[in-house]
DNA sequence: CGTTTGCTTGAAGTAGGTCAATGTGAGTGG
DNA sequence: CCACTCACATTGACCTACTTCAAGCAAACG
């Protein structure tokens, strides 16, 4: 059934940070935390549930109770259509956080699905309350992410709405290498893509026969090289420069962060 | 477990001038503020600027020290391409946030452009500060208008991804009216639509003769009603049915925010 | 060793784009 | 009151990037 071997995830690349909490170490390479922050940050990792590939983490539409953390394997929020086509609206890497719009409108809105095995820490939504309420610092860092991705969604709109199927596979490719380079920021431009053609199609709104001929055109091009399920972005320049891509991950503004000390404000 | 307030149910003014403080009402439908709390949205509507049709309030690029409420008029944040077609990644309507982005990456990711005349309360970056030190409750409350404002651009990706050129159409129509119903809860099915077809172009992805050959198959279709600037909804169940519409802005969940008190924790 | 799952390739169709011309109403100046 | 203009809307004729359908292939698994 599992056609793909292990993930490859957090293993020691001299960063020196625990292979336990890719999330707390995604969020320190931003902004060292105090101790009181660390706690919070360790009670969203404290469960652990493996999970299976194509498993429903999240189901549309569903009370939205909990949030979770990415520990291990990749996941895609996706949009459904009675119709036919299903759209992925994002994908989900290790140490990132599933169902954070799921706070705002009390349910699930869009459904979260293993696209491999892996293993998510789910924790209580109401464990946010905590952080607002006590580490007013930590929300802020939580803001600023949710706001570089925004961006990021927002940088897949426009391609989606005014880019050629070209200039989204280039797109795609990048903003993939960029984000896996985080976290192993030694990866080099070979990266594993645990992607079946028909889940990219779905990523760029594609049909699998197109992705495939896209893929294809890339390697013969020289753009790319394919030995799956790895990638090697052989020429990022050109990618860059036909998909116009901007890499939104590298830096957040801190600037506005209140102080960590809860009741020293700093205005 | 969750506790839901309708976001109707103010009296709406059905003429169309912008009341003294749209953006406290708006945020008053959510949740009554605390006199505090009233305090720090009114400083975020202090200034005012009168801005012209066409004027770039952000301007991509530059360094994000402002954020700004639209106060009248509408804005549009763009994607531009130097290769030829840009694309209108939101619109933003009285009342709404802009620049929020920003706050995440240092400087304005996209441009933000006025579509007609209006006014633009603008307020320095570092008074959110203080609005994550001293009222989390707010902090909170902004948080899950921007979680909302996310699904909404999923939903918006959705479309671009795997709709037809109909299907968006439907969408953005739907979308917009239940929006503009969120400020004017008696307007009924008739509005004032200030863009052009090469507007609308831009928002969905399409070009402009297509725009026009779509609203004219609409209204022969017996969906919809032009009398520029005016649209009136004809068979919204239609277009709700065409399109997979799903209004995401009816309510929303306050059950994990932090108590008003500073240091009242409620977990 | 057969079955399944996913990749590859060809041929034909279509939704929506491009190009270009014409129509229209709201100013503006004379 | 009429001409002139300018910004948009409208329409027609053609074009192409992507889809659809369908068949064949490869490799992994049971």
């Amino acid at each position: 059934m599992q056609r793909m071997t292990r993930y490859y995830g957090q293993n020691g690349n001299g960063g020196g940070h625990s292979p336990a909490s890719c999330f707390a170490s995604r969020l320190e390479r931003y902004a060292p935390l105090t101790d009181e922050e660390k706690g919070f940050v360790a009670r969203m990792e404290e469960a652990e549930r493996p999970v299976k590939r194509g498993e429903v983490v999240l189901k549309a539409g569903e009370p939205s109770t909990e949030l979770g953390v990415v520990k291990e394997g990749w996941a895609v929020a996706r949009s459904d259509r009675l119709n036919g086509r299903s759209q992925t609206l994002r994908i989900y890497l290790p140490g990132e956080i599933i169902g954070l719009p799921g706070l705002g409108i009390g349910h699930y809105a869009h459904e979260v699905v293993m696209v491999t095995q892996g293993c998510i820490c789910p924790f209580p939504k109401d464990h946010i309350t905590g952080i607002y309420a006590r580490v007013p610092r930590l929300a802020a860092l939580l803001t600023a992410v949710a706001s570089v991705d925004q961006v990021a969604l927002k940088d897949r709109l426009f391609m989606m709405g005014s880019g050629t199927a070209r200039e989204r596979m280039a797109h795609f490719l990048l903003d993939l290498h960029e984000r896996l380079l985080l976290s192993n920021p030694d990866m080099g431009r070979r990266f594993r893509l645990p992607l079946r053609q028909v889940d990219i199609a779905e990523v760029l709104g594609l049909t699998k026969v197109y992705v495939n001929r896209l893929l294809k055109a890339f390697t013969e091009e020289g753009l790319i090289e394919i030995q799956r399920p790895y990638v090697r972005i052989l020429r990022p320049a050109e990618l860059k420069s036909m998909s116009n891509y901007v890499n939104r991950y590298e830096q957040i503004d801190q600037s506005w962060f209140p102080s960590p000390a809860r009741n020293d404000i700093s205005l």
